[in-house]
DNA sequence: ATGAAAGCGCTAACAA
DNA sequence: TTGTTAGCGCTTTCAT
């Protein structure tokens, strides 16, 4: 980028490669294959001696050239150190192998397993994936994505705190499945979160407890509509009353400032909108000298690492979240590879009671 | 990419565009503009009545244009929404406004903050992050390493698990800086470990605990290597005996297996290579009837998420992780920029005791 | 300050 | 099956 000395060229333009064709003036160098930065498919058709196109299709669809050529290409190729070029292949193609996923908070544990199976799905699908991260904003969501939007060949948008709207414009620029949450016209993978309240429920049911306080999570959570409503139902189907507290925040202290107003209306089981407010909740209480399971049984939503590390060790819904980041991957590989992204019902996958020590019978 | 209906071009080859100039047997098409894609310089060239590479200066180096004609070109291209092609601009500078962050875990709380520090100051400078979680393999590291290498403009590499052969080997493709580890001939920026362990020890030592216990790292970390050294130099100035335990795995299993080791040899003070040792330690041997801080004081080391959710809440060394994460990055994109990597000693931050309820006084 | 034109390295018609 | 030839959209000399 800024040498003015270059004159013989390795590139495509002149044909055949001009001989011993040194400028005049110029000193005369030594006749050195290729000048600077890597070998190209130009100096490797040249030492192969076959076209530069029949070196780009070696690598880019093989089988649509001779065997034995491809193999006289690869060897070459390697003896050079020659590497395809991701940028160039971007350009011509417009496919980046660029996977974005988009997350609120990588530091929420919930993350983990779903960033790990979007890694590995992605991975086996021959992607390489962008982690967003978009801390909670909105704006910074909007801004990280519209970073990445250029660069990506698909977006899994996990958790979005963006509306609608704007999750469906970006939607219509590039192949998107939206996780954990369901979006109308967009493909969705989402954790069954009735079927996780109905567990938590029944369990608490057969503990001998009723009624039952739920603590709510945030006010535009998706999920807390969903468990809520799954609550409501199983509530009349199980005969166990249930109670509403909140909006919380989905954190450890959301949960203290619940611990407050469950004092005053104690219930001898709680379910909670996730783990961090259950840890916070049982983590008050105890303070106050309520002791869990005995005076009350708590069960947490997520299970997430710490839920195994605190005392007492958190009964709690286990969400498949690797599964889900993985079935979020293969809707959206074949969304890219040209499959008509499926408007039906979101695609729901099944989540489990983990029974840990937070909770016991009645006493 | 596969109309062959293509005659009238809006690209670069024709001169100042060819008016009327259907070809004979061609279906008369209405006179529209840009036939797909999204708009490109020429496009707004066009618009603006410039030349494409006076809008192509207008974005890429302000200043290098009128600033009346600059402004009119924003002003045109924003009607028509455009917006530079990053695929295009990385293969003609070869620069692609990408950074790669290699982490062997990204399940690791350790990893949390170190990851904002990096997005953040990256962001900063405008760059992107690419954020590779290598799964505590070196295979794996190296594999995730070798597909970013060719899109990224650098890389920070976090407590690798590759010789240091391996590393050298890379950061000769692309600028690096090594982080939480210090590599030879390669800018790299630590924690002060020496001085957290001896803060630590300080700690017990004021509550009267001696000898100490050091529940030690894996055994090829780096950073247990200058723990254990710091600890024993410290143990010399402050006068309290430390014995080692270990190697452990850095994880909550690992100090589930150092207690048992411990139950042999009780010492009133211990020190662990990280907070999930130090959780690990405390869960076994309360287990046992062992009481914290009561019978026995212990140290974590990171302060982690979690360290301040278990019971009790842990004593522990934190690492400024954040500020660690944006120095690599500011060293790093220095380099990126033209300067010389800096060959000198390792950039050490400041580290500091995080006082809670698992350390007490002597009994 | 602006324009013209030559690439950057690869893919994809089209032809042979 | 392989070669020829245009581009992909942007940057960057070199002129003007």
């Amino acid at each position: 980028m800024g040498h003015d000395t270059d004159e013989e060229r390795t590139g495509p333009p002149p044909g055949p490669a001009p001989e011993a064709e040194t400028s005049p003036e110029e000193p005369p160098s030594p006749v050195v294959r290729r000048r600077r930065g890597a070998p190209t498919i130009y100096d490797v058709a040249q030492a192969a001696g076959v076209a530069p196109s029949t070196v780009s299709r070696a690598f880019s669809r093989p089988g649509r050239v001779n065997s034995d050529t491809a193999n006289r290409i690869r060897q070459v190729a390697a003896e050079l150190g020659y590497r395809t070029n991701p940028m160039a292949r971007a350009l011509a193609t417009t496919h980046t192998g660029l996977l974005a996923l988009v997350v609120p908070d990588i530091t929420n544990p919930v993350y983990f397993e779903i960033i790990n199976g979007v890694q590995d799905e992605a991975a086996e699908a021959g992607y390489t994936v962008l982690l967003v991260d978009s801390r909670e904003s909105d704006t910074r969501e909007r801004q990280a994505l519209e970073r990445a939007l250029p660069i990506v060949d698909g977006i899994v948008l996990g958790t979005s705190r963006m509306s609608d709207a704007a999750i469906r414009m970006i939607a219509k620029q590039k192949p998107m499945v939206a996780l954990n949450r369901a979006v109308r016209e967009i493909p969705s993978v989402v954790p069954d979160n009735s079927r996780g309240v109905r567990r938590a429920l029944e369990h608490l049911g057969e503990l001998g407890h009723d009624p039952v306080t739920y603590l709510a999570g945030p006010e535009a959570s998706w999920a807390d509509g969903m468990r809520w409503r799954g609550l409501r139902e199983a509530s009349l189907e199980l005969s166990v009353h249930v109670r509403r507290l909140g909006p919380l925040s989905p954190t450890v202290a959301g949960g203290v400032a619940a611990a407050k107003a469950w004092l005053q209306t104690r219930t001898s089981g709680v379910i909670a909108y996730n783990d961090l407010i259950a840890i916070g909740f049982i983590r008050s209480v105890t303070a106050r000298g309520v002791r869990v399971p005995e005076d009350v049984s708590v069960v947490g939503y997520d299970n997430i690492f710490a839920s195994d590390l605190v005392t007492p060790p958190l009964t709690t819904i286990a969400t498949p979240r690797r599964a889900l980041g993985a079935a979020a991957v293969r809707n959206l590989v074949a969304q890219i590879r040209g499959a008509q992204p499926r408007v039906g019902p979101p695609v729901v996958v099944p989540v489990k009671l983990v029974e840990r020590e937070s909770t016991g019978p009645r006493l």
